[in-house]
RNA sequence: GGGAGAGUUCCCGAGUGGCCAAAGGGGGCAGACUGUAAAUCUGUUGUCAGUGACUUCGGUGGUUCGAAUCCACCCUCUCCCA
């Protein structure tokens, strides 16, 4: 089975525009492909890392991956898929943003040797002068199509604005600038991108009459057909900082029952045989799944002994109550204490376990706190300093966050 | 350039002078039930020293005892005409 048919057995591929000629050039690793990531933020999240583990599979499959930053796109602002306009983000955290993702990318994928190649394509849209610019490739597109494009459906409702419906014309320049740089000769991209995809290998076709190739991949939807990598909190960052190991392992080890399987075709690199396995499981049976799902994505973002230390953590907590050695910990001062003692309330909101008192005081009336196994039932309860005695005090806010707190 | 309309809390959306911290829905949070799942049911959802006070209805001023609501100017967006 070559690369290409694994992918489709996975579920990845959702469009190609030439399934033959594709098959052809992944399986005998004579692709050149590139992957745009948009700089929105200073970390990558899940969304990202499917696209680097199919950069991955097809490395490991001899093929040469271009990892894009679109330092210069991200100055336009991608329209498609939303349905209002973007945030326009000052150079400053671009140029921020890029160094970040450079840094978690190259964790992840081989650049040695020229194996892979990272490149930003602010460094020839920046200097793209409009009028040159128009007159090279403007007479290549054609408005009445660009208006047809899926992308932009939504925003023909509400509105587009002539600067971001100029990004497919910048991310069809990407293509064009990187076949003739570096012979790239197909680009992936998920399967939102599909619209600006195509005007890419649409330019090559016209200005240098060459064939280049697309493909997208289907975004990992959950079954209620949402993005899934979105907590209330905003993404599931790869960044350890954003995202703690822990709660990035508890993430995938909450999916819903439906979503198992997809995720560990789509996400891991188990052999197919046993997420077939896998998938056989029912009932209760199925966190058995889940609990490898979540081990196996663990371990490839954050390491080997991270992800056991999650696991643990997790089992520790869920069957025999609370392990304190991997638990989000707030130091405390003397100074946090009055008469000795400390608010629930106060100390709630110093762990950030609340964004206000009132949270609180509903939480507590709720009957969703507890300190020490104790289910808190005063909103003005007070813990007194010598709770510290024995080394900590624990936090259980509803069922599942625990947090440490100690005495300095 | 001319004309018409819109901007409300996390989101959608009601509210046209006091009864408005603002209906309803979604989402979130908590409780019950469970398998750390889903579905369902219940409660809750601006802040604080909580029978009260303070901040919030695009922005800035104004009218009024009192403004999300009326007036002026500005900003942003949509639609129609050019």
């Amino acid at each position: 089975m070559g690369v290409y048919e694994e992918l489709v057995a996975r579920g990845l591929i959702a469009q190609v525009t030439d399934e033959e000629e594709i098959r052809e050039l992944v399986n005998n690793g004579k692709a050149v492909f590139y992957i745009g990531f948009d700089p929105t933020a200073d970390s990558l999240h899940v969304g990202h890392f499917m696209a680097l583990c199919l950069m991955k599979r097809l490395q490991l499959a001899g093929n040469k991956p271009i990892a894009l930053i679109g330092g210069g796109t991200a100055m336009i602002g991608d329209p498609s898929g939303r349905t209002d306009m973007r945030q326009m983000m000052t150079k400053e955290t671009i140029q921020h943003n890029c160094e970040c993702f450079k840094e978690q990318m190259s964790k992840f994928i081989d650049f040695s040797d020229g194996k892979a190649l990272m490149v930003n394509n602010a460094d020839w849209l920046l200097d793209l002068n409009y009028v040159e610019l128009l007159r090279e490739v403007g007479a290549c597109f054609s408005v009445n199509n660009m208006l047809r494009a899926e992308c932009y459906k939504q925003r023909m409702e509400k509105g587009l604005s002539f600067l971001e419906f100029n990004y497919m014309i910048m991310q069809s320049y990407d293509f064009y600038a990187l076949y003739q740089k570096y012979g790239c000769n197909m680009q992936f991209g998920g399967d939102d991108q599909w619209s600006n995809m195509l005007g890419g290998t649409e330019l090559i076709r016209r200005k240098l009459g060459k064939d280049a190739y697309a493909m997208t991949i289907n975004l990992l939807l959950n079954s209620e057909g949402k993005k899934m990598g979105k907590t209330q909190n905003g993404a599931v960052w790869l960044d350890a900082n954003k995202t703690t190991p822990f709660d990035f392992f508890q993430y995938w080890r909450n999916v819903d029952d439906a979503d198992v399987v997809k995720c560990l075709k789509m996400l891991t690199f188990l052999p197919l045989e046993e997420i077939e396995e896998l998938s056989k499981l029912e009932g209760s049976q199925i966190n058995k799944a889940k609990e490898i799902l979540a081990f196996e994505l663990t371990k490839m973002i954050h390491g080997e002994e991270e992800a056991k230390k999650a696991l643990e953590g997790a089992r520790a907590l869920f069957s025999t109550g609370a392990d304190t050695e991997n638990m989000p910990t707030t130091e405390l001062f003397d100074e946090d204490f009055s008469d000795g003692a400390i608010g629930v309330l106060d100390l709630m909101l110093k762990c950030k376990l609340i964004p206000s008192k009132g949270e609180g005081k509903r939480l507590i009336q709720q009957g969703g706190v507890m300190v020490d196994d104790q289910k808190v039932t005063d909103i003005f309860a007070k813990i007194a300093k010598d709770a510290y005695d024995k080394g900590n005090v624990i936090i259980k806010k509803g069922k599942k966050v625990y947090h440490k707190t100690v005495l300095k």
